[in-house]
Order: structure tokens, then C-alpha cells, then sequence
DNA sequence: AGAGAACGATTTTGACTTGTAACGATACCT
DNA sequence: AGGTATCGTTACAAGTCAAAATCGTTCTCT
């Protein structure tokens, strides 16, 4: 989907600049992720169900916002390549409990180091205050727009 | 597209804040452009043709980013609301120049409106002084990473 | 205990978006 | 004039995504 311009007003708003400069980077690691085969959803995935092992899909689901019809596709292909393990719940075997394989851990920690290079590409035209700053107004913007930390949402839709 | 949370490090580095913030602005900028009937797409390209009139359609679909063959469809759509004017260049009849007709001016006037709204509700967190410092430090990004000014990167691929 | 409602995961379906490739018209070059 | 390149358009195919139907399991109520 390209090219949202700013609105006419000369001097491009903050908001607009935030969402150049944020498409732009989502870009920019998605390329890197691409590299390991990943999508950033799959990446997005994978990192919630570390963060939060043996929930249910659907409990998945809602955290990410993402329809669970959605999770099947992406967990299928998660699980196919050994990153993840669906495990059947035996007090109730209805549900699908997610944790990351040994496998998958190890992926993770390699995401983490692109993750760092990513962010160091990306400020490369800020000193350590500036980061610091940025990530501080940033932090601003999220708590007071609502956006639950950690979780990117989704590109069309909230 | 959702979901693609920060790799592990448990500080969420600038760059995934960014794609996270600058993704929850795209969003709720396409909801208020909705309400006029536009998608950010057709957004991005009425104001582009009103920011380089008369350039042909393959000029602006470079200029954009996006393939020629997906221009057709979105400028039909600004031409079937009469918003954007096809000229027929006498000197090479091959190219068609891209105008935007008064109503197109017009609607431009309302979108800079709602953008300025736009603008202040996502950053009401911050104060002048700190917005002013957001815009700064993302002008600084902008301009490293070589972000045309002006235009929004597309989603997908640059 | 048994019938039916509720729930989780999955499959199916359809709409939509987007990029690639072929096509026709026009213009440039020799 | 004729061959080639360019512009816009159309046609086609691939991929993405969400809403709805389906299947198995569990819970509840009598």
C-alpha cells in the first residue's frame, strides 16, 4: 500500500513523519527477517508465544488482535519448520497449548541480534541522547494512545 | 498485517517503537480519511498530482514508488469522482497530464484539515516543546535514511 | 446418564490487493 | 517508410486476509 502523503500543509506534521519514518523501518526489518525465512507476522508470533508459553490459540488471538482463523496458517507453518509445538492439553483436549522448541529459542536470540543492528540502522543519525529522547516521546505517544507494549498493531485494522 | 513485536530485549529499542506508533497513526489517519471516501492510497496520489501538476502518469508512478500499471486504476477512480483530469498532451498524444480540477483543491483543503486533527490527536501526550523535538529528531532519520520528503514509503517493498 | 448448548481449532469460501506480462497506440530515429 | 522504444491500458495470476461454515470436545441442565 503506497504512498499516504502528508496533507498540504507545508512543514510535514509530526504524525505524518511518524508514519513515513515508521513504514520505512518496518520495511527495512522486514527485509532483514526475510533473510531467515520469516514473515513479520510469523516473527511477531513467535516472539508472543515466547514471551507468554502454553496459552491457548484463540488466548494468542485476542492478545495479537488477529482473527484466529488467521493463527491456524501461521502457527502451521511455525510448527512445520520445528519452531513451535502445539500440545494438546490433556485436562481439556480441546485446546492447543504453544511453546517454542529448543529450535525456536534459538531463532529468537538470533531475531534479537538483527533487532539490535536493525535499530542502529535505523538511528544511525542519532547520537545516544537523541535515541534516548526519541524512545522516551515515543513511550509518551503509546501509553496515551492505548497501545499495549510490546505488540505492534496490525497494518490495516486495529 | 499484524504483529511484529520487538525481539526479546526486554527494553523496546526506538526502531520497533517507531514501526508500532507510526503503524497505530497510518491506521487511524485511513479511518478519518474514510470518512470522505478515500483510501490513503488515493490520498497519496491526489496529493501528489496536486503537488507536480501536469506531470505524465508514468512520471508520478516512479516518482511514487508504485507499479504504472497500478496508477491506471487509482487515478480512474479520482477521475470517476472528478476529482483528477486527464490531458491529453497535444505535442505527444502518448501521455496523459495528471491536473487536479477544483473539487479535487477543494477536498485537498479538508483532508489538510483533518490532518492537522490527525496531527494533534496522536500527539496529545506531548507539548509544543516536545513535538517540536519529535518532528526534529524524525527529520533527522528521515533525512539519513533517504526518505523522499513529502512521500510515504509504501507498506510493502520500497 | 443423556440431550443440547458452548467452545476451541480448523477448513472453506470469497473478496480484495498487488505485481507481472501481454497488448495497442503513438512517437522517435535512421 | 520501417523498426524500435515508450505510454497507457488490459488481462492474468498470486498472495493475503477475514467472515462464515464445520468438526470434535466439553460443559450444563434435567
Amino acid at each position: 500500500m503506497p504512498a499516504c502523503p502528508e496533507p498540504p500543509g507545508h512543514p510535514p506534521g509530526a504524525a505524518f513523519l511518524l508514519t513515513a519514518v515508521g513504514t520505512h523501518a518496518a520495511n527495512r526489518f522486514a527485509e532483514r527477517i526475510a533473510g531467515l525465512g520469516l514473515t513479520p507476522p510469523q516473527t511477531g508470533l513467535l516472539r508472543a508465544i515466547a514471551a507468554a508459553p502454553g496459552l491457548s490459540q484463540q488466548a494468542v488471538a485476542q492478545f495479537l488482535g488477529t482473527p484466529p482463523s488467521r493463527l491456524v496458517a501461521l502457527v502451521d507453518a511455525l510448527a512445520d519448520r520445528g519452531l513451535v509445538e502445539r500440545r494438546r492439553n490433556p485436562g481439556d483436549r480441546r485446546l492447543h497449548a504453544l511453546h517454542v522448541t529448543a529450535e525456536g529459542e534459538a531463532l529468537l536470540q538470533r531475531i534479537a541480534q538483527l533487532g539490535q543492528a536493525h535499530d542502529d540502522t535505523i538511528c544511525a543519525a542519532l547520537d545516544d541522547d537523541q535515541r534516548a529522547t526519541l524512545r522516551a516521546l515515543l513511550v509518551l505517544i503509546a501509553g496515551e494512545q492505548g497501545l499495549t507494549p510490546g505488540v505492534h498493531p496490525g497494518y490495516r485494522f486495529v
